[in-house]
DNA sequence: TCTGGGGTCCTGCCGCAC
DNA sequence: TCTGGTGCGGCAGGACCC
């Protein structure tokens, strides 16, 4: 007979994140990085770009992440500056991510250099499991992991970014966990928001759950309330599936600003050849034509088709009209196109037959 | 002072259909 | 026929994340 319990199953959400992955690639590369300070992004001479990520020893000079990689030079001029090695980065997180599958749990991967795992139900030492799962990624591929531990994936994420690098923190209690730490550890409160909080006193988290619900819906939008759940250790995000991808940008940013819209003309349509052939057999019903100004004001375009296509001429002649609608004189720094609101050909090819 | 690339989600506005 | 309310999709912009 199969006995089920009446009592829900206690979720454990493990939250296993890089510590400063990209850098971290470089330096398995190349050991004799590994005391110097090491900048990822862009090359010390590049006229435009910013700080992917950074070694530890590069931080201790105060480079960070999205930070000018002129300003990096500055800060750091000993600093070894590389550009980003993508598909370098994507083959490592790809040996990563496969040791995380084989502890036969639930997974999701929710970066490059991140993964989920559905604990729920493990019975033994909240804290010997994430040293176990630190411990293996290490003997497996040389990275170090930071690992948070909670019955939610929001707070398991905040969890692992508390004790970086190489470090599990395991919350039993997620208010008290939660209360001391600044607002902006929300994930969704970012530089732009937090202004608002400071202005009605709302420094730390703990100070978000002490408010009125109400007083929350009218101060900052009714998006806080689940930051207010948060706050409150309410959070009960559940392990999601993983969902399928909504759009797919190629976009890039010019040397210089760029006046002639033959030139911009000539980068988009490389890109969209570039991305419709990456989508292979998805079909799109809308593209999207992204322009940022020399001041950089960026304005967006964007147009839908009655059947969805994946045709590169159709959609390079869609991308030139609604060029055609945009000002260059002002000098063009970024040009890119998205592809979206993707169709399942397949599945509406398979209705029809069925209706027919 | 200078600000990449590739994504997701939210909000507000507008036009259209009912 | 006209008008107002409502819902929805398209569109544009912004904020945020890694």
């Amino acid at each position: 007979m199969k006995i089920v319990s009446i009592f829900p199953m206690k979720p454990l959400i493990v939250h296993v994140d890089m510590d400063c992955f990209f850098a971290a690639c470089e330096m398995k590369r190349n050991p004799q990085f590994r005391q110097k300070p090491l900048v990822i992004g862009a090359s010390r001479d590049a006229p435009r770009g910013v700080v992917s990520t950074a070694n530890y020893v590069a931080r201790k000079y105060g480079v960070h992440s999205a930070m000018p990689i002129s300003q990096a030079v500055r800060l750091c001029p000993n600093g070894i500056f590389l550009k980003t090695d993508i598909d370098f980065y994507r083959s490592e997180s790809q040996k990563i991510m496969e040791v995380l599958h084989s502890f036969q749990v639930r997974c999701l991967q929710a970066s490059i250099d991140e993964m989920y795992l559905d604990f729920s139900g493990h019975d033994g030492d909240w804290v010997e499991l994430g040293r176990l799962i630190r411990k293996k990624v290490y003997d497996e591929t040389g990275y170090t992991c930071s690992v948070g531990i909670a019955t939610s994936m929001r707070v398991a994420k905040i969890a692992s970014g508390y004790t970086k690098p190489h470090g599990v923190t395991v919350v039993y209690n997620q208010r008290n966990f939660l209360s001391p730490l600044p607002i902006s550890n929300i994930q969704g409160i970012g530089k732009k928001s937090i202004p608002s909080y400071h202005t009605a006193n709302v420094y730390t988290i703990g100070d978000l759950a002490q408010m009125h619900q109400f007083s929350v819906l009218e101060k900052f939008g009714s998006h806080a309330l689940t930051y207010w759940h948060i706050a409150r250790g309410e959070d009960e995000s559940v392990f999601d599936d993983p969902q399928p991808e909504k759009s797919y940008s190629r976009e890039v940013t010019f040397p210089y600003d760029l006046y002639s819209l033959d030139d911009v003309l000539f980068a988009l349509k490389d890109m969209s050849v570039e991305a419709v052939s990456d989508l292979a057999d998805t079909f799109c019903k809308t593209v999207t034509l992204k322009i940022r100004y020399s001041d950089f004001k960026t304005i967006t375009r964007s147009k839908t088709f009655v059947v969805p296509t994946n045709s590169q001429d159709f959609i390079a002649q869609r991308v030139s009209e609604l060029l055609q609608t945009i000002d260059t004189t002002k000098g063009i720094r970024l040009a890119g196109i998205r592809l979206g609101n993707f169709v399942d050909v397949q599945g509406q090819k398979q209705l029809d037959s069925y209706v027919v």
